[in-house]
DNA sequence: CATGAATGAGCATTCATTCAT
DNA sequence: TATGAATGAATGCTCATTCAT
């Protein structure tokens, strides 16, 4: 997770037999490194070129788009991320325990890197155009992720029948969200393991005072 | 509620002996009128002085500033809807009835309100400045409302106690959020006693399956 | 002199039969105020009102103009400068004591009365009409006090012949202003005395080193 | 001195190694051009870019700022003009002969280049921030190259002793300005030399009638 | 005597983007 | 591969001024 956060995501870089021009890795840390102070619509292409130290012109050479370039590191990101999900999930047994893993994998995620959280949870959101986009079908495989373990979850019958599994997946997503919204937006750190433990057992077991609820569930 | 939707919120039109311009009526409907087609941010002072048929000098007479229009347009219909959910929840009594009332409140308020909800789930996220201004006083009195209710349930052993309460309210507020954002994106119809249903089962019961879980909850 | 600083001038109150509407006063001595804050150009009709406490239109119904605000504003105050200045030469004689008791008037007028010296000798000068204006008038009213003490001196043997008096009269007002130009712009005092004894040294007698030069002058 | 009213000062063009660029030139002439005609704060943005050919965004490419635009080709004349009278200041011995020098090369900078002695004498006074200005800066050079004309003066006893220095030079920068101030504002030529003749007399030997001031004095 | 409502015309400034070299 | 030069099209905002009441 450390490269993601420090260095240009390694798609970029990795494939194979393209040099990857000098200008374009310095254009995307640019721009990284700029998101880091302000909001993605108050970045100029200026900015942009000023602190890569390369011509403007060579921004749209690269990424035709002030648009795309984001997009093109968001993606970056992004993959990365779901790669490593992915790989990780594939480990673990049994649908609580993935589920745990999904939802502390996104906190810890957004956690440690606070900058692509910005831009998911606040910037892209207003972006007319967003919803079309290469990084927002990412978004979606990340959703298929969820349904995938919540289907599973339904046919082991681990989880309740009676309840639309889009509902439950947005609940999920929603939750998560919200659970480091307040963080991200005041600035503050948190414990992803603490808001796991939290979200996990409202969305699992719900809020009602019942005995069961005062066992341990994780 | 249609009444919100259709006109300017009654609070700027009912104030005693202020006999309200009609210049500052138009903009603020042709604001509104302009939101249902674009983001704030899209939307130039140009265009609403066009629309709303008066000059744009006008409007920083009655609104100082863009950005105060959307506040003072938002802080209307906030307030007004506030307002009536408190109203309603004072003649509710239970903890988890109150709970439901506010989930579909909420909703509601979403189904009805397309051009407010938009603005609320999607554009003011991204304002950097949104977060200080009255608009989100009042998002933050309307997390009052449930702290309140959170803490009764809980005083009345209604709700668990071994969850953070506000980790609850955030469950609860993404999960109502995240419910209706995929049909606001995708501009679909929804069903706010449906959506209300599924979150309330979700969020009073947890999704594991338990035999308590196949009795109806509402 | 204090009434001129402190006070509508009289002309404007004085003048028979008028009963000299309260707003219009109000506005006059709302501008004097802001021009003790800022450039005239810096302030808008916006202002004046708001500080005058009357509506922006009145300005215009008593004033006709922004620009004639200023100007028959400037012109009270010069007007009674110019009349006391005149009354006060009357009972001078001597062409060296009345020239000095005129640049004493002057660099004391300046002196107690920053804001009109400000305007005269920053402001209006960069404004294109000034010099058709009335003000401007009255500066050509303050030149011909100078000519005629110059040309009385001529003809009574005191000053100089072989230089144009309009040459005389021009370095003199030149010095004049000079003096005190430096202290208005750091806004620092200065006592007219001793710039009045400074000038009126160099002026009469030049600035070369003779015998002549050492005795005292005043 | 005829280049200078005539093209854009030669530092602007001379510097080694930057073949500054066409608009640039063509802005700072547009400017000189426009400020025959009007006050500087009278031309906008609008009328440079039409004058000079040349898009408005690329004055805020060069200048950054119409007031940088304005102090940066007032800092190229007044310069070039400092650097030319220290030059020929250097040649000349005697604390009178170099003060005659010095002036006659200010009343001849002014007849000479209109525009340059307009915003010097009328337009910058009023611009509340042009005393931290750049140009600013050189009116004190300039201040300083007198105030050593004066000091050696003094010291070779030239000059007299019991009259400040400061007043000195305030009365002759000031009798410099008002010689040919009235000039200036009605457009009128005048001769550099018969001025400072006159300004020479009186500065030096003073107005009073004396035997001594009927001699040849330059 | 006074004003609230409304505006026309303008203004400095911004910024993503293009293209010849 | 890279860029310096240049810009079109807005944009939010200002302010002196008018006029019906």
């Amino acid at each position: 997770m450390t490269t993601i956060s420090e260095t240009i995501p390694k798609r970029a870089a990795q494939s194979t037999a393209k040099p990857v021009p000098k200008g374009k890795v310095k254009i995307a840390k640019a721009l990284i490194s700029l998101l880091e102070e302000k909001e993605f619509n108050a970045i100029t292409t200026a900015q942009i070129s000023q602190r890569s130290g390369v011509s403007e012109a060579l921004i749209y050479k690269y990424f035709g788009d002030k648009r795309d370039l984001l997009h093109q590191v968001l993606g970056g990101y992004l993959d990365d991320y779901l790669d490593q999900l992915e790989l990780e999930l594939r480990g673990i047994k049994g649908t609580l325990k993935r589920l745990r893993k999904l939802i502390w994998s996104q906190l810890n995620l957004y956690e440690s890197n606070r900058v692509l959280t910005q831009i998911l949870l606040l910037d892209v959101r207003s972006s007319p155009c967003y919803f079309d986009s290469e990084s927002y079908a990412q978004v979606k495989r990340h959703s298929k992720i969820i349904m995938n373990i919540l289907e599973e979850g339904v046919k082991k019958g681990e989880l309740r029948r009676d309840v639309p599994l889009v509902s439950m997946r947005q609940v999920i997503l929603g939750g998560i969200e919200h659970m480091c919204l307040p963080k991200i937006i005041y600035k503050k750190r948190y414990s992803p393991e603490d808001l796991t433990k939290d979200l996990f057992k409202i969305v699992l077991e719900g809020i009602v005072n019942r005995p069961a609820n005062n066992k341990k569930t994780a």
